[in-house]
DNA sequence: GAAGTGATGTTTTTT
DNA sequence: ACATCACTTC
């Protein structure tokens, strides 16, 4: 009955295609470029090419996808898996960062870094130029850690290593200009840094790849042969050192040069992070002589056509583009309507009440509207009015759950005790909670590890100090090898625990007795809730594809098929998170209306969008409007904010707001003027009309005066362990692993009664595909008996 | 080494 | 407005 089904799904899902689509998908040999209009199906065409070449024979981890998202890369291997099954979740599918951390982290002994390689945040690379811009005593006006960080980007983003720094005379000559001579030595200074503290910062984990690629010719050669077929997805966001790595993995002599690009360049927003869309016209020209194929898709399946045609007029402002034209086959719908407010606050309170009116007349939830604007800060006053209206909403983006200081303090002492190395970790937690180590030993043991070329840690055990300090350090120094030795024992629930504890850390929370003390103490249960559901987790490929491949540990060849199979340790874990951001936790199941920034809404549709802010210095952004390209890609951004938008789109600006402290005066957007009345919806409220309506409305919600709120609390909390039990504990006894066999109805304890399907793998890797039918999706798990909970039944 | 005070600088940010 | 941070003072 499964055969039967599947090919049924084969055999149709080439028809669900346009014609340009189904090329797209189909040309699988040389390379490819496909050129993707907002809402054109590009993510449908990505997995069914991947479906494809997998039908045709090719094996899946012969396919390597590089996405910027890790929700892209799960949604998309989610996408394969509901085409041809669970072989999907074999294919390489992951961001940038995660895969070529997985590569680095097995190929660690090349470049002579540890395989525990710690990831650095950007918290821990400003910290790090902090601490070297105040040893280096020079003036923290001329260099902010923002600029140098910036710089120190784009240099490796332009494989420019301190070395070539130092002899490219204009780069200095820059430096001169700007008043910044020592940029060199910070930089210099800055990579030493890390690689005596074993640690990697974003870059690195592009940067260090192709170097490794680059003087290991032979490693290269290995993944050139292993990934046959190449896909890089929003290809318009690429960096040059990405294009570079993505180069060396398909031009070699011999190459098939299997390669398929997606993206867009109206869409490309990332420019001010090194993005260059020149990227694009490049691929263009490099792969000319290998009969690259070009396939634009410009049908529109997402927006109505006000909303597609008032896109394309914005977006022909901008002269540098590819040409293209994007329509829609969605039928006229509604216009686009525009809300004058007076003042933010009122722009709040009038997009409140549109969203009341728009979910009662065109019967819309919450899910269906999003609220986007170009600053996180201009949430508050949406906020505000949806909760007095009582809708629950959600706010994406500010500061993300690990970020948060008290979480960022636990994660430091696990760091640390997987890589005592990871300097940022140990200046984090040696006085943290207090134990007498202050500024000024810290100091001492930093100079003693640069003059004697040690790590900070092993200065530790050498630095000459009091002997009450000296104490305290030891103390200190036990504590830590105490958590080591614990965690090459222990999963990582059980050491993140212990360590909360025996820190004191718990302690000197629980003590803070305020709402935010509570938060924290709350946040520092949640992590530790996540990290149990981590730990507890049977599920191989399940939703979240971000678990770790362990490659370290060996247990997954590269030249054969990969093995999946969670790490449960510390270190396992710690490798899951460094490439988290909290946009992969929304919870698609509760109904909110979405709040974010207009970055964060790509990639995302909803029935109904509102832009609001749209004034200028606002939305054209007032950092970014003295520059033609700057201007270009406000415009962009724009663009990509109203094509979100399914059915309805509303705009939104305010005549004055308040700004960093100050009321201010701005005009409104030069953006709403490039949009054709016949688009704009003139009936719709404004001015005076509009308060009537208004009026209607608050009336109808009887004001908005306080009432009990519905908002979904602030950012996300995080999920404690799945609470939703289909059995009983207490009636479960979980049956051996040699028990359990293709046929056996099982029992699990999260998913209820399944029967197991197959069963692959050998010994300690066997892993049971189960199916459950008492679950709404994904009914089908891969589950990997030596974790299984599972008791036979019948 | 800790707590309190004034100056300062504010975009967006997949990783 | 707000948070961060250097600098004071105890």
């Amino acid at each position: 009955m499964l055969d039967l089904q599947k090919t049924q799904t084969q055999s149709s899902y080439l028809q669900d295609l346009n014609d340009v689509q189904r090329q797209a998908v189909t040309t699988t040999e040389g390379p490819v470029l496909v050129v993707a209009g907002p809402g054109s199906g590009k993510t449908r065409v990505l997995t069914y090419r991947i479906a494809y070449l997998i039908e045709k024979g090719v094996a899946p981890w012969e396919i390597l996808t590089l996405t910027f998202t890790n929700k892209a890369a799960r949604e998309m291997k989610e996408r394969i898996e509901k085409v041809i099954g669970p072989r999907a979740q074999r294919v390489w599918a992951g961001t940038f960062h995660s895969i070529f951390a997985r590569i680095l982290r097995y190929e660690a002994q090349h470049i002579g870094y540890p395989s525990n390689f710690t990831i650095y945040d950007s918290d821990d690379t400003k910290s790090v130029i902090g601490t070297i811009i105040k040893e280096m005593n020079l003036n923290k006006e001329q260099y902010t850690v923002n600029n140098i960080r910036s710089r120190i980007s784009s240099c490796k983003s332009n494989l420019v290593t301190p070395k070539l720094y130092e002899t490219k005379a204009d780069l200095r000559e820059e430096d001169r200009v700007a008043r910044r001579p020592y940029f060199y030595e910070i930089y210099k200074k800055y990579t030493a840094r890390c690689k005596r503290s074993g640690a990697m910062d974003f870059d690195d984990l592009l940067f260090r790849l192709y170097e490794l690629f680059q003087n290991h010719p032979e490693v290269a050669d290995k993944y050139r042969r292993r990934f046959k077929y190449l896909m890089v997805d929003e290809f318009q966001d690429t960096n040059y050192l990405q294009y570079a790595i993505v180069k060396k993995f398909v031009n070699y002599p011999g190459s098939p040069r299997n390669i398929c690009v997606v993206g867009d360049d109206a869409q490309s927003i990332y420019a001010f992070r090194g993005a260059t869309i020149q990227n694009i016209l490049d691929y263009g020209q490099d792969f000319k002589t290998y009969g690259i194929k070009t396939f634009k898709l410009e049908q529109n399946y997402r927006s109505t056509d006000h909303i597609v045609k008032a896109a394309n007029e914005v977006i022909s402002y901008n002269t540098k583009q590819i040409q293209k034209t994007i329509f829609s086959s969605k039928g006229e719908g509604h216009k686009i309507k525009l809300i004058k407010a007076m003042t933010d606050t009122e722009e709040g309170k009038r997009v409140a009440s549109f969203i009341v009116e728009q979910k009662n007349r065109n019967h819309l939830s919450n899910r269906d509207i999003a609220i986007l604007y170009r600053t996180n800060s201009q949430s508050r006053v949406f906020e505000e009015y949806l909760r007095n209206y009582n809708i629950a909403y959600k706010v994406f983006g500010g500061q993300s759950f690990y970020q948060r200081k008290e979480i960022k303090d636990l994660i430091a002492y696990m760091r640390l005790c997987i890589n005592q190395r990871d300097e940022e970790a140990l200046r984090r937690v040696i006085n943290y909670p207090r134990r007498g180590i202050g500024k000024t030993s810290i100091e001492k043991i930093s100079a003693f590890a640069d003059q004697s070329g040690k790590t900070l840690w092993e200065a530790l055990f050498a630095v000459d100090l009091p002997p009450r300090t000296k104490n305290s350090i030891g103390n200190f120094v036990r504590m830590v090898q105490g958590f080591m030795l614990k965690s090459q024992t222990e999963d990582a629930h059980a050491v993140a625990e212990h360590i909360a504890r025996e820190t004191g850390i718990m302690r000197e929370l629980n003590k803070d007795k305020t709402v935010e003390g509570m938060n924290r103490a709350e946040n520092v249960r949640s992590l530790l809730d996540g990290i149990k559901t981590f730990v507890d987790n049977d599920v191989v490929e399940g939703t979240v594809d971000s678990l770790p491949r362990n490659l370290g540990g060996g247990r997954e060849t590269v030249d054969g098929g990969p093995i999946d199979q969670f790490d449960r340790s510390l270190s396992g874990y710690l490798q899951n998170i460094a490439l988290m951001t909290d946009l992969d936790e929304s919870d698609s199941k509760d109904d909110y209306v979405t709040l974010m920034s207009v970055h964060a809404a790509k990639g995302l549709e909803f029935k109904s969008i509102f832009v609001t802010g749209l004034e200028e210095q606002l939305f054209p952004s007032f950092m970014s409007m003295d520059t033609p390209e700057g201007l270009d890609e406000e415009r962009r951004l724009f663009y990509v904010a109203i094509t979100r938008a399914e059915q309805l789109l509303t705009l939104s600006y305010a005549n004055s707001r308040y700004q960093y402290g100050k009321q201010r005066f701005n005009s409104p957007s030069r953006f709403l003027n490039e949009i054709e009345m016949e688009h704009l919806d003139t009936a719709s409220p404004i001015g005076s009309k509009s308060r009537a309506a208004f009026g209607r409305i608050e009336q109808m919600m009887g004001g908005p005066q306080e009432r009990q709120s519905s908002g979904v609390k602030g950012h996300f909390k995080r999920r404690a362990p799945q609470p939703s039990f289909h059995v009983d504990p207490k009636d479960f006894k979980p049956s051996p692993a040699s028990e359990i066999q293709a046929g056996t109805k099982v029992l699990h304890l999260k998913f209820g009664e399944g029967k197991v399907t197959s069963i692959d793998g050998t010994r300690d890797k066997r892993v049971a595909t189960i199916f459950f039918d008492g679950l709404a999706t994904e009914k089908e798990k891969r589950i990997m008996l030596r974790f299984a909970k599972l008791q036979v039944v019948g």
